[in-house]
DNA sequence: ATCCTCCAGTGACGACGGTCACTGGCCGCC
DNA sequence: GGCGGCCAGTGACCGTCGTCACTGGAGGAT
């Protein structure tokens, strides 16, 4: 990311396609925040309605329980959006939004949103396409919840992990290494559980934690060890 | 519902805004097909994209795991609409759907159903609205399973259930009685963990159980119990 | 009446994992 | 250097609830 980060919408994916003077008349329609890390972006309930892009810098979305316990629902980098949901169907925010890292955001009001739905087709497209992927990643989460057990829950992730970061045949070079925290959010457990299991697969020479990598030494085996779970 | 079932679409929610002639042609593009109760109407993993239509009868979306436990995602009744992820994004099917009651569906191209968004924005907007009620209650069932114990998302389906059949004041009659087994496997449980939940609810004088209805005699306590465990 | 099937109710058991309470390493800061 | 904060690692404890294995009642069908 350069240092003089524009204030503009070019590398938004939703609006990849739109002719410069419209992407251009869309960002008038913007207001442009800065966000420090760990900053609220997004209340949950609360009754705003405008719809987010992530110019630059990565946040989350999460839900609290009241007991302080987070649940992460995604992550989103630059180029992404999120607030859709409210700005579509008026209802109170689903989830709360914070950001990872510092980072740029444009806001575009529910209105301007909304119309440029109504007359780009193409757009409406493919925010209902980023729809159905949240839809079936949610459905995959219920099932994992209700399926699996919390260790394997963690195998699933690291091998979600494994599987972004894929090194030689059948290794994985996953780095930087995730907090355990981080991890423990996703898949609905503790910190503590996530570290047991993370060792006991170092114990099981299935993973090798080195100083700025964590390697997966073999792929295969942590799949089926996690869909021979889900199967019976 | 009368005996001679009507073959169209006029009491479909989604098409209920456009022109009679649209609607027609609609109905032109449709095959419909009559299920019997029990019977598989998508496959989850399957390949087809077409939508379906709900014009009689009632349907369930499930997802089964592979050890034959069920999890049901949504019930639809007349007039609902399903398989429109795989329409929209053309990824196999999410989930599976089977008929609870005898039914009769319409079923829709895809490349009709894209054209239909494309050409009444109106009906795309709805399409979108009813993603995000799904993408909601979803999260609100991951957080669900993620803070609520077993026994408490009983509470919590108990209380929905009262919720849609306010009696007097402070009660409910819900009825029909719902079976132990379609609880459960909505809020991921087993049956007797329902039956143990309900038996002490009803030694509590929380709820009353009646030939054909199921009284909730105190709905403000009971969803005290459910706000009470969500907060700590 | 006699099966059979489907649903509900219950006890016993055992393990999974959440919670608590520490220890210890790493790092930045004053 | 020493302090404080953050993250990781581990042991002990014990409640919850999934599993298994029955019993029993309410229809339906023959």
């Amino acid at each position: 990311m350069s240092k003089k980060e524009m204030k503009n919408l070019s590398n938004i994916d939703l609006l990849s396609e739109l002719k410069p003077a419209d992407l251009k008349k869309v960002g008038e329609f913007c207001s442009f925040k800065h966000y420090d890390a760990q900053e609220q972006i997004i209340d949950r309930q609360s009754e705003s309605t405008d719809v987010f892009f992530v110019v630059s810098g990565e946040i989350r979305v999460v839900i609290y329980s009241l007991s302080g316990r987070e649940i992460t629902l995604d992550d989103l980098s630059a180029g992404g959006y999120f607030g859709d949901l409210a700005a579509i169907d008026g209802e109170p925010r689903s989830a709360s939004v914070m950001a990872l890292t510092d980072c740029l955001v444009a806001s575009l009001p529910q209105n301007h949103f909304l119309s440029l739905l109504e007359t780009h087709p193409p757009v409406a497209l493919k925010v209902m396409k980023s729809l159905t992927r949240i839809i079936r990643t949610a459905t995959d989460r219920i099932m994992d919840l209700s399926t699996l057990a919390a260790n394997n829950r963690v195998h699933a992730d690291l091998l979600r992990l494994a599987r972004n970061h894929m090194g030689e045949g059948n290794t994985a070079e996953i780095s930087p290494i995730p907090m355990h925290s981080d991890i423990a959010s996703r898949v609905s457990t503790t910190r503590e559980t996530v570290a047991r299991v993370l060792n006991d697969l170092a114990r099981n020479g299935l993973v090798e934690r080195q100083k700025e990598v964590m390697v997966v030494l073999d792929v295969e085996l942590l799949s089926d060890m996690v869909e021979e779970v889900r199967g019976e």
